[in-house]
DNA sequence: TGATTTATTTCGGCGTCCAAAAAAATGTTG
DNA sequence: CAACATTTTTTTGGACGCCGAAATAAATCA
């Protein structure tokens, strides 16, 4: 269904635009945020003068840029986003720790730092306030005001319901359910949003390149488990709850290997470290323990054990690129993205898994729907997460905080509004 | 990213929303018109003359409608879409047939007929003249003038491609990329998009119900094969290529029993029709036709087996169940729908299936994800697929055609434009 | 008939975009 | 070095669309 338009909804949308552009292509000249964006000349003075005024975005000097000096004419006056507008927090939890980056509002990074926190051990409802202790504590030590800070993002491993705004379940965490929007809201008094880490991997690739991924693309995550970030129609897809994805407990086959949820054959207990660790080991389901993490130096050793020729090892990687070359099949059937990109940590093997990934999908999917598949490995980056949580909190900063031009205090929390 | 706004795009939004506002309400008053879309009566005055100096609604007489002609004051004008805005083409491509639609622009069916057309021996570059020759030849009969149909929208059981516009594979076909839109196009001088089915049934849902199904919903048609359409935010989705959902071949068990596809262990190697009648004859899947088509009333004959406790269709029956319980157990974990709709004349059976699906799910997928889905079976009626169609073609007349308010003959070809 | 009620239209104002003209700032040239 | 050329930015005036308020229209009620 359509929504009215009115004058409201063309100045919201054009500003967007202009600081959207901004973010994209870093500092322009107004002649050329009027290219990139469309709007005439005399509308990129307008709203860029409005943004100035604001102390959104601001001119900066271009110093002895040679390329630009030599032409005649008047010369350009660059506008870019000014830094100081407001500040950030991306926050990602894994089984590694909990990481902070403090951004400004140029999306550089003031500070980033890793807490050496046991979240495993940390009970449910000590886990807000302790990170907001930690959070506090670390913007007094690196100097940020806390109050410049006007929105969070979270990112976690594992399933994370963007409604509730808690952890419902993460191999971080032996608690569920573990609320963390609305402690850090309460207490720190800054709306905070929550998603899963596999989607925040999705959008740091869309603002990397986005004639690449910015059609359908599914980003899978391999690592202690396997999480999914879908892109449909160039916008991370996060479902209602926001938990859209539990690619790693979908089934592969039924009654197969027991996973860590509890149930049999899902995909992560054939392709996750766990399960290929288990699988080399020969050990059944009943006497292997799958909660415990497994230690990367254990896997780097497995990996060179099949590199080496070892035929137990060499089959461990083969069933796991099995399970996951199904597991590709059966969600081509479903959403038939352009694109199907592998990363994480699990990736390092990838050469070892590479055929067998090949002939399931052989066997799983007919050619046609195959064929118009992309396949890509992206080198992975740790830093990947944290980018692509600034991206999304940053977008949401441009889009629907400082493109209403709203004056005053009104800031939304979770979808409440509070004076 | 965002786009540019301006006073354009306002007035294509609000004349569309006004459109959209009639075609959903039905006859309304300019007040109400106004408290609907949120416009104000002034505004909704100055579009509203618009549309009807254009032809596009009209007023109506109300006869002796007592609820309304009982109150005081200035009585009201309803305003209702002149039906003779233009006339659009459903055209629905199935196994049973090819059946034409023709609606006005009020959406209501000014002829249905079905065609008696052997489509499966039919050769590739044949059907499209054929099915030109034989709409003309309707049109003439019904006395509907071919130059007063201004979109066909075709629905076709299989596998349709939205680019280019071609039938990639169909039952209903022994040929393989059958092009469609193109000749259509050409020899008719019409608009022409094609969809799958599934999708077309879920647009039907989405126009019957917008609060139940508007979120996100599969909808699984069963028949003589197992199709889906997804209702991601509200929208159908239909991927890049429009062929968005393959569903009845996703992979269920790797190697198992040979689909009509040519590759082995598909869902509907399972769930379609043929897979339950093969699994109820003890046959081999070498020794089974799967590209034969199974008559309803063999169905039926075994449907009315299994109910009366016949072991062997039970089983079949169970087995088909399982299938499509952990297929959709499947779907669950990639995009985590907040409502599954079971449609098409596979649900008759859906007594004798429902157990093993609920078995099927509750291995197949976390408890936390599955308690937030609602099931439902809705009755399954021919006319969804046309009625979806129909939605969908006069959508895009509201919003794409005649919102845009251009006078001249500016009309849109698969993208193109033509003057 | 006049008061009351409700629906619709008219009018003037406002916000936004935009084309065209003007201004600004620099390079080029005789 | 002054006039001209070139490019960027700003200003100006007009158009379009929405909206609030007032006016008008068309009925019922008393």
């Amino acid at each position: 269904m359509l929504k009215k338009a009115n004058s409201d909804l063309v100045r919201r949308q054009n500003r967007g635009l202009v600081l959207e552009t901004l973010r994209q292509h870093g500092a322009l000249a107004r002649i050329n945020l009027g290219l990139q964006t469309g709007l005439s000349p005399a509308s990129i003075t307008s709203i860029s003068g409005q943004l100035i005024d604001e102390g959104l975005i601001h001119t900066i000097e271009v110093g002895d840029d040679a390329a630009l000096q030599t032409k005649r004419g008047r010369p350009q006056t660059m506008l870019a986003l000014n830094p100081q507008a407001t500040n950030v927090l991306a926050i990602a939890i894994s089984v590694d720790g909990v990481e902070l980056v403090f951004a400004d509002f140029s999306g550089a990074t003031r500070e980033a730092i890793k807490l050496r926190l046991d979240t495993y051990a940390i009970s449910k409802n000590d886990f807000g306030p302790h990170i907001v202790h930690e959070i506090k504590a670390t913007a007094k030590k690196l100097g940020i005001e806390i109050a410049t800070v006007k929105r969070i993002g979270v990112a976690v491993q594992g399933v994370a319901d963007s409604i509730t705004g808690e952890i419902s379940w993460s191999p971080a965490f032996r608690a569920r359910d573990i609320p963390v929007v609305r402690p850090l809201e309460r207490l720190l008094g800054i709306p905070c949003t929550i998603a899963n880490n596999a989607n925040m991997i999705a959008e740091a690739l869309i603002s990397m390149d986005r004639t690449k991924y910015g059609g359908t693309t599914a980003v899978i995550f391999m690592g202690h488990g396997i999480g999914l970030g879908l892109i449909l129609n160039g916008t991370v897809f996060s479902g209602v709850s926001g938990r859209a994805a539990e690619f790693g407990h979908m089934n592969h086959i039924p009654d197969g290997p027991l996973c860590r949820c509890g149930r049999f054959g899902c995909l992560e207990a054939f392709s996750a470290d766990y399960g290929i660790m288990r699988m080399a080991n020969g050990r059944h389901a009943t006497d292997f323990d799958v909660h415990a993490a497994v230690q990367e130096s254990a896997m780097r050793e497995l990996e060179q054990a099949a590199e080496d020729g070892d035929k137990v090892a060499m089959n461990a990687f083969a069933r796991a690129g099995e399970a996951l070359g199904f597991g590709i099949a059966r969600l081509i059937a479903i959403i038939n993205p352009q694109r199907v990109v592998l990363a994480g940590p699990g990736t390092r093997a990838y050469p070892l898994i590479k055929d067998s990934i090949g002939e399931a999908l052989r066997r799983g999917i007919v050619h046609d729907l195959r064929k118009n598949v992309e396949f890509e490995v992206v080198s992975y980056d740790k830093d990947m997460i944290t980018t692509g949580t600034l991206v999304e909190t940053l977008r949401h900063m441009d889009r629907d905080v400082f493109a209403t031009g709203q004056k005053g205090s009104i800031v939304e929390f979770s979808g409440r509004k509070i004076a």
